[in-house]
DNA sequence: ATGTGGTCGAATGTCGACAATCGATCATCG
DNA sequence: CGATGATCGATTGTCGACATTCGACCACAT
């Protein structure tokens, strides 16, 4: 769920106090916030247009911050935009599938290397209790939470590293990779990991051997590439056709109507 | 002279055009480029505030675009805001250029074994001539200019790559690396790449010795973060108080005036 | 003198309305 | 009958004004 909440340090005295930073206060972090929300929760399906208009209404605020909301997404990568023309949630292509993947291998390896020899009790004990609750997920057969929860696990090391620019690279790619996972999980309907994949590379990341580690995360990582290529390769025509499953419940908004007048883009 | 105008390309007959996409259109995108090049060019301090209302009225434009122009480059990470308080552009700290070179060694080595079976004679002949306006620059004496040729230079391994990803996060190391080196620059004077440095990895680059390569990057940026740390450390007190070098001619706008009556954020 | 509280100016956040532009449709001409 | 050009609705881009919040200043009590 929560991850890391922000801790602000005194200065110079030594205060016993951790705040927090103050919960939300523009709307543009609440338009931000819900908006990605809707599309990593697949409410909006990829590759939909958004109306700036219709969105203000349904967030009950005017098109100013809405907008500043909409360039955030799209500097994360999750929306596109053409001038005059339209917004929409990117598509999903196996080319971008296939940078993801050869980047993470790349920017998790740099993420243990950087903090291999700060790992202590409390990193082991973190990534054994995320990774508890990753089984537990999958055991239950909650395939939602166990993405959340698999993200989260190789999250940690990002986290731990307090290395700022990789910790923002990895919020990068972890919102495409929600994207991906979430749209094929409901596409295809099965799916969600497999235990005994992540108990070697848990094993291998609170091990000594780093080489060991180098190799877990790359076969690690090609297997969930091939997977996931797979995955997209199996399926064509996106457009609702199939009620294959409307599991997932609106909790927010299912897109006004599939009434499609004037289609923009190249299609 | 040159015709840029834009050619519109024959939808499907084999059209011998390369089409550049159309100049510019909307007002964020050339306020955006306007403000990033002032706060690369150093027209705008670090640390320095913007207001938001005259940034409006020198760029002739309402708040609005202006609004998001600069929620994108708080996105690229040049820079920092707090809600109501005000908007500057970031500071420069040891711990984010320690960040940024150790991910260069990290990113330029990838890019280079990602596209390492394709280089060919065109991407020998334009790293050479890439080479030889950074050596043209850096014999004529003109530190600014290096600057940009030494940056151009290792871009293009990441520009040819083609790996989408990769050359997102060059761009928004290169200038923030931009924006580092061009405060010293002013703030010190002398500066300006070497001339040798850059032969070697050239020559590491244009050769078919993968691990020399990688062991040259990890040199070359670990003399480049060293040296950008000694700059930083030399100086301390960056507020206008000396007038040790103002040599920048400015073009655009030397800050209104640096009047400082309300003093937000932390000092 | 130090700390405390209130007041005020200034900057950002937000809103609603107007203007510019695009895509689709339809009429027209070859 | 196909291609070309004009028209129209819809959507995004832009603007000016109002509301909200923050930091500085100053009076005052301790």
């Amino acid at each position: 769920m929560k991850s890391a909440i922000p801790i602000a340090r005194s200065i110079d005295g030594g205060s016993a106090f951790k705040v927090a930073h103050v919960p939300k206060s523009t709307l543009r972090e609440h338009i931000a916030d819900g908006l990605r929300g809707a599309i990593l929760r697949g409410d909006i399906a990829p590759g939909s247009p958004l109306v700036e208009a219709s969105l203000a209404s349904q967030f009950r605020v005017s098109r100013g911050p809405l907008r500043e909301a909409i360039r955030q997404l799209i500097d994360e990568g999750l929306l596109v935009t053409v001038a005059y023309t339209g917004t929409s949630v990117i598509e999903l292509s196996v080319e971008d599938v296939r940078e993801i993947y050869s980047l993470r291998i790349v920017l998790e390896t740099f993420a243990f290397e950087y903090a291999w020899d700060r790992r202590d009790a409390g990193f082991k004990r973190a990534l054994q209790q995320r990774q508890a609750l990753l089984t537990a997920s999958i055991d239950r057969g909650d395939d939602e939470h166990s993405i959340l929860a698999e993200l989260d696990l190789h999250g940690l090391i990002y986290e731990f590293s307090g290395h700022r620019l990789l910790q923002k690279n990895w919020s990068g790619l972890r919102g495409r990779l929600q994207l991906y996972w979430a749209a094929h999980h409901r596409a295809h309907g099965i799916r969600g990991p497999r235990r005994d994949s992540h108990d070697t590379y848990v094993a291998a990341a609170t091990g000594n051997d780093l080489d060991a580690l180098r190799a877990e995360i790359r076969e690690h990582m090609l297997r969930g590439a091939e997977r996931t290529e797979r995955f997209m390769r199996g399926e064509r025509e996106p457009p609702a056709h199939s009620s294959s499953r409307r599991a997932v419940a609106p909790t927010a908004r299912p897109t006004p109507a599939p009434k499609a007048p004037r289609r923009r883009f190249a299609t």
